[in-house]
DNA sequence: ACCTGAACACCGTTCAAGT
DNA sequence: ACCTGAACACCGTTCAAGT
């Protein structure tokens, strides 16, 4: 992906701002995620990161690219575990979904809150989200081969699946759930990837 | 709600910078929703707003709050023309909220895009956002009555309701489905709350 | 080839001063 | 009581100039 040769001054500009853009947004949030404090925090002068990245959107859509491979290694681990109990691998794709918004809520908010919408052409972030809805359709036909899903079109059934986790995931973070108690959203979760499963059953 | 007295300058900035916003959220997105253009479009300085709104969340508030009355007003239309064919009434609901944020992107974005998570205390907001989905529990409820959805927590079962309507919505609007051709938007959006109904159904 | 400093056109917010 | 203008501390982006 990126040059990985020592550069000249800093040794690895490139990488370096991404590190310190994931280590802004982590620590500090999306909104205080600004191009001229990246490069404060890579120790470099507000105009470097313009040698490096196009524009701000380019710098948050490779974070963005990140944040979704580190969704598509958490599901690839998921369909390891339950490489062998097929019969709860599809909820438990969803339950990594939502536990995936929850923990890294600020990732959460970048891949979704208007990136792509804003970067149609860039194919690099199109292409990781890509990768993490196949994780879902295979989910899909791996739960259709053992009969708990229904035969039809995968991408259809991932797609019903995706956005129930995505709307779950989403309006939980939006505090728009009645989440009342402690516990009370992981149940919500659990209700909703059940009924999603009735509904996409034999 | 707001003062609608005549005041001293301008008749009654509340308001107009209220409408100034929409115009602007409307004409150029959410992006562009800045405070200082907001006063520019009114025609005061970029000062005057202060005496009006505590800050910028304030103003993006209010106006995400009209959203919110929007989709509930839209939704209680589809209550009264589905109130005789009441088995079409929950997709009808769920196509209503779709069609909503496909057709007002930039209100959706205002609306679920991190200002009630960044405005725990407001009321007003999360009220505006309690009586959209009480149209949803509502739907349940009547669905619930006649056989439809299988008996059980209406909140519940409307979580699920919404999630997957707002994962559409959210998802699409964000361009992450498979969209290849005119119509395949609306396709998938019906196949994914046949997919619900199915999941809720008795 | 890579980085800096000054510059430009913007922000949100505050505050003394005007009417 | 309501609004303005200047001011402060920020932005993203560009560009001549430095090494």
């Amino acid at each position: 992906m990126s040059k990985s040769t020592t550069s000249y001054h800093h040794g690895d500009l490139h990488n370096a701002l991404i590190q310190a853009g994931l280590s802004v947004l982590e620590t500090d949030g999306e909104a205080a995620l600004t191009l001229r404090k990246v490069a404060r925090v890579a120790g470099v002068s507000h105009a470097a990161p313009y040698r490096h990245f196009a524009d701000k959107n380019a710098l948050l859509s490779v974070i963005a690219q990140q944040g979704f491979s580190k969704l598509t290694e958490a599901m690839q681990a998921v369909h390891t575990q339950y490489a062998d109990s097929p019969v709860q691998l599809l909820p438990e794709i969803g339950s990594c979904y939502i536990r995936f918004g929850i923990e890294n809520a600020a990732y959460f908010q970048l891949m979704f809150g208007g990136l792509l919408r804003a970067n149609h052409e860039d194919e690099a972030l199109r292409a990781a989200g890509e990768a993490t809805f196949a994780e879902v359709v295979r989910a899909i036909t791996i739960s259709q081969k053992i009969g708990l899903v229904r035969d039809g079109d995968a991408v259809e059934l991932a797609t019903t699946a995706w956005a129930m986790a995505h709307g779950i995931a989403a309006l939980l973070l939006e505090d728009m759930l009645a989440v009342h108690q402690q516990g009370d959203g992981e149940l919500l979760a659990r209700q909703a990837l059940q009924n999603l499963m009735l509904g996409l059953r034999a």
